[in-house]
DNA sequence: CGACCATTTGACTTTAATCAAAGATTGTGG
DNA sequence: CCACAATCTTTGATTAAAGTCAAATGGTCG
């Protein structure tokens, strides 16, 4: 199960793929997009703002620059679940409907670059490669959510945290060539609980069990250091297969 | 929160999107996708038949023409989820990456047709149009699978079962005009557990549930009778916002 | 400093999982 | 076509994991 090409010894095959692709879901840029990318009108949003909201006119598509946002759906008894959060080099807004089918909110204080809409859709008539290139972009999307599928759906609570803190540092660090050994958290406890379909007292309780076992440290409520990645990605069960 | 246009009063708005989401997501056929499906070659998968397997390389991409397959991915420990069903009308097998990401099974004695990969790259390159049109089923998946993320965080047994009974009925019958009664479960126990992230027994007890409060009627293992859609609805909790 | 908000911790409850066993259905070979 | 094996589904008793409710602690920013 393990390759000499893995910096983790006890990193299995599967392990590894999950992670690659975690790091590679949100790429620093696709060729024909960098390209769009000059035209783009810069724009900042404070921790809290709405920058998009559910049921709106689709006007609009964005990409992240700075800080981080929450893409949140929420029922009718006020039960709130976040579909993911937006790193820097993200992309959202973009839909076949006619409306946003989401809300996305600013979870820390952000930079985002948007685009009209029509710009946007012209460029993917016109240029059949920036139209492969965001192709690749869903496609990269959707793996990560189908990651996510299973992450909810079978994934104990203390498999969901530890997996999520990996997950987070490798994004954060994303053009980093070595492995994080800390991450900044820019959400807060309950964003974390509603992205892992938890309770705040869940995520807080198995944080303070995690630090208590030294295999992380928390030296402010918005930073994790990594004290033993090894034990944190035995806990993840990253594998497939 | 209710309007004229909905045929059933207790729906909401957000119910409404949900649905039409659900009932769109496997469109019957974006217009230059209709062109290339002339060109492909056709196969039958008898239930319990691997199709395409995780970490083997992606040289195929497929529609669904009949019955019903499953999209795998298994944990370390032998824990399983299936990501999604797929359905008369939907496609699978794309990918950025030069494996399958998943495995997929068929569920049901299924009728497929395939395309070889670079056929259909070459199809994305030469057509804009059959570009978009990816885009868009890929955009529509998307969506699809964002619902099924709030399902698995934030909706309990009861909730969820409800809702994929609504959800597979409205998919099943995707081109009728009338809302179903009824609709097959090609699916067994085990699978309806396994996307819903619930175990058999929790699925079995629930279904028993809901036919003793005269909501649904169960013939037959693979087939559901709808006696009360509108209790049904409500149960499932469908609405955002 | 003090109010407000986020986080932690504790006691208890609930939901769904687990373990176990009994039906029911399906498929197969004689 | 029947009989039996294998598989799938249901049902019951018990357990465990995470949720809920409640209160204390800690941090931040006017």
């Amino acid at each position: 199960m393990q390759t000499t090409l893995s910096p983790s010894p006890s990193f299995t095959r599967a392990a590894w793929r999950e992670a690659r692709l975690a790091r590679s879901s949100r790429p620093a840029a696709e060729p024909a997009v960098a390209t769009f990318e000059r035209t783009g009108q810069i724009a900042n949003y404070p921790r809290g703002k709405t920058v998009i909201e559910e049921g709106k006119p689709a006007l609009k598509v964005f990409r992240v620059v700075g800080g981080a946002l929450r893409s949140v759906r929420v029922l009718a008894d006020g039960r709130r679940h976040i579909t993911q959060f937006l790193l820097p080099g993200d992309f959202f807004g973009f839909t076949h409907e006619s409306e946003y089918p989401y809300t996305v909110e600013a979870a820390a204080d952000t930079i985002i670059v948007h685009y009209s809409r029509r710009a946007f859709e012209s460029l993917l008539e016109e240029n059949p490669k920036a139209g492969r290139s965001f192709l690749n972009v869903l496609s990269k999307e959707l793996a990560a959510a189908q990651n996510h599928l299973v992450l909810l759906g079978r994934k104990s609570a203390e498999e969901r945290l530890a997996n999520f803190l990996l997950t987070l540092a490798d994004t954060m660090a994303r053009d980093a060539k070595r492995q994080p050994t800390s991450t900044e958290l820019p959400m807060n406890r309950s964003d974390i609980a509603d992205y892992l379909g938890l309770t705040i007292e869940t995520v807080s309780r198995l944080l303070t069990r995690l630090r208590q076992r030294n295999i992380i440290d928390l030296p402010s409520n918005h930073a994790v250091v990594f004290r033993d990645r090894q034990a944190l990605e035995v806990l993840s069960q990253a594998g497939a297969e």
